[in-house]
DNA sequence: GTCTATATGTAGATAGAC
DNA sequence: GTCTATCTACATATAGAC
């Protein structure tokens, strides 16, 4: 079944030389000012122009490198979520080595702890990695990108929530589970709003404290809608 | 101290003329355009073009009757925001006049079911009202408007609950409520995630049952995060 | 790969006739 | 109050020299 001709068999590889350090380093540039300008002001409001000043690059660079703005905004949101979703999986993944029973407390730990971590630390790329996963999660222009992006990671998750509840429909688990993303997401999204309802005293809060008020919430707003 | 001269010691009042009934039609449709075309787009990706042509206005009409883009999106929000903090309030003010003492779940609902019950009826305005809210709370640049239109009727019930939890600080409680309405909004905003996370059930939920789960979740949450 | 120059479209606002 | 016509600015994208 084998072609007997030898090397044209296999078509010369469409592969590309290697890029420069320097290509590297303006397409990267780019990505982290997108990231920045598209948090800061949404899709329609960060123009490629300001993008490509903040990244000290060539507005041309941006169409090159990244293949136009719809494109670079999809690359932006796509680098934080494989890297957030693969830190997620990993802890599911230890719960699951420890093998005794996880709890409701454990699934929702590793699912939020890996990006309250970020967040504790003070990385502005997290904080505005929030706003956007925001912005995806409420525009359906921005479908696809969720599909592919959010929505694999949060079924893993869904449906070792629902193995805790059985005889509930998953629908409602589902539902639970998004109330507790927005509630994570506000944090870094409604941060200047939780301070401005906070009344005079500034209460220099820790993260960590917040993080573990979060968990808190999130594990008993789940047991109250989903158990009956 | 008094101005001898008659009538003109008054300034000729500055009132103008009662508006046309056409006049006013041509602002309110305005005013609908807008709030539909913002909350699908956002700010910045709705264009005064297409909100005119969708009022059957002209643009010229959007600053004649309303003073430019950004005042007509803060109608638009200003609008139900002031609808909707009047419902609230009213509530609350019901359970004073009861004058049992008020739970938690009394104060929570008292918030959380006017926004509720329009979103059961299939309001589309309503479902719209979410996203420009979650708009406004995201976005610093709409500062003055959360500040005008949300913060005085949110301090009101923060500081309600935080009469319930004593020793609570109060940016603690804040926090909390900041999820909770996260988590609200997350019903308008986030309907076509929770439907794609869903499986392939589609599980006719009626929306009555989605309230009572959200209450239950943001009652059980608040006193997760506030309870010693 | 980078950069200049430019093509082509659309943005928000308003002057002035009606 | 409405509507036409137009102003000015800025958007994304790309062709072609380097």
């Amino acid at each position: 079944m084998r072609k007997t001709s030898p090397a044209s068999a296999i078509p010369p590889a469409p592969r590309r030389r290697a890029p420069s350090r320097r290509a590297i380093a303006t397409s990267l540039s780019i990505l982290d000012a997108a990231e920045e300008l598209f948090a800061e002001r949404g899709y329609d409001g960060a123009s490629v122009r300001d993008i490509a000043a903040a990244a000290g690059a060539q507005i041309a660079s941006i169409s090159f490198h990244h293949g136009g703005k719809a494109a670079l905004f999809e690359k932006v949101v796509e680098r934080r979520a494989d890297e957030l979703s693969k830190l997620r999986l990993d802890q599911l993944a230890q719960l699951h080595q420890a093998d005794g029973q996880q709890t409701l407390n454990d699934i929702l730990s590793a699912f939020l702890r890996p990006y309250l971590e970020k967040i504790a630390a003070g990385d502005p790329h997290w904080i505005a990695y929030a706003r956007l996963v925001a912005m995806v999660s409420a525009d359906a222009r921005w479908r696809q990108i969720a599909e592919r992006c959010f929505d694999p990671t949060a079924n893993i998750f869904i449906d070792e929530i629902a193995a805790l509840f059985p005889g509930v429909e998953k629908s409602a688990v589902a539902m639970a589970f998004v109330f507790s993303v927005s509630a994570m997401l506000s944090l870094s999204t409604s941060q200047w709003r939780i301070e401005a309802l906070s009344g005079e005293a500034p209460a220099a809060a820790t993260m960590d404290a917040l993080s573990d008020a979060l968990v808190r919430y999130c594990e008993a707003g789940l047991r109250a809608a989903l158990e009956r």
